[in-house]
DNA sequence: AACTATTTATAAGA
DNA sequence: TTCTTATAAATAGTT
């Protein structure tokens, strides 16, 4: 942007490119905080260098809030497309239900007009079952939008595994730091294995 | 930055402040993925306007994936603190450690020596102990770090809850919108709630 | 880290 | 929203 323009392409000298990274982000923080004080807008950024060195900025609250508010407005989008899958696929099953609505329709008229007396007990028992089928899909449809949520839990599970993991090793290492075994001793191995099994869900 | 300089506070005006909003979100999202071309760098951005429409860049995969980068690097920094935590209070018990560990490597040395045998089984008995001791303070400290996690995944349930609840007002909602109950109809209420029991972790 | 010649972004106007 | 243009800001290359 001055003294020459800039192939928009990765810099090759590495030491170029470090300086670039430095000025830049400093650029693009700065203009986000602008943008967000200046149009009221909530922000989150996040870059991680090519050496894995992450750098945030998080405008009115934490990151962790603004991720929060990602899932949910990624979910409710996810809900969006879950409705309409149902609209197109279950279509056919909606017009069913419509059928059954309409022999139900006739039969809560009995109990709308007060005439609940006029049904038989073999009556209201269908009626029931009507209700029961029609519980029934819509409870499938729920299980089927609730199963990719179920599925997200359990990957939190496997994160804190691998923190559990992560964790273990990182005590073993302060272990043996302390104990400093002499080396021919390896072969006796006392159980100092650390066992999880309180952390298992 | 043109034309005038601009305060760095929100924009009162509406319609200047969504041009604004327009043009500046534009510029840097533009810029995030120069920074992200030209250094290499992974970037993911959030943008949340006033009205609650999110806006997103991911350079380099998904937000998802990025959101999971970030948990990690957040997590690495938590253990860091951890470990000093551990370094700072338990450091009392550390120098208790080490003099049991003094009195444990003397009881070594006989087995190092292949002297097992001028140990008497109360001997062995007693290092069994001192090693169990041990563990038991090593799994303490490892108990209190892993509780924030568990806590974490707590609150993954919580969230998990709340979607819950939103997906089952929009099933009601979409039943009631089919079913169209005569108001007066109210006082029979059939038992339609649909049951969450299946999705209690 | 500072400087500055240029490029780029953008505020205001149309 | 989009285009134009004068001007503010960012920054590439240099010191």
């Amino acid at each position: 942007m001055a003294r020459g323009k800039v192939q928009l392409k990765r810099i090759e000298n590495p030491v170029h490119r470090q300086v670039t990274f430095c000025k830049r982000r400093a650029g693009l923080l700065k203009k986000a905080k602008e943008l967000s004080i200046l149009c009221d807008a909530e922000i989150g950024i996040m870059i991680f260098s090519t050496h894995g060195k992450l750098y945030e900025l998080a405008t009115k609250g934490s990151m962790e809030g603004l991720i929060e508010r990602y899932m949910q407005s990624t979910r409710e989008v996810q809900f969006g497309e879950a409705e309409a899958k149902l609209n197109l696929e279950l279509q056919e099953e909606i017009m069913n239900l419509k059928q059954e609505i309409q022999l139900l329709q006739k039969a809560l008229g009995y109990i709308y007009g007060g005439r609940t007396e006029d049904m038989t007990l073999d009556e209201l028992h269908s009626l029931e079952k009507h209700l029961e089928i029609w519980m029934y899909l819509i409870r499938s449809a729920k299980t089927q939008i609730m199963f990719q949520e179920i599925q997200l839990l359990k990957n939190k599970e496997g994160i804190l595994t691998a923190a559990n993991e992560y964790l273990q090793g990182k005590i073993l290492e302060h272990t043996a730091a302390i104990v400093e075994m002499p080396p021919d001793l390896t072969g006796y191995s006392y159980p100092l294995t650390i066992q999880n099994d309180t952390f298992q869900a």
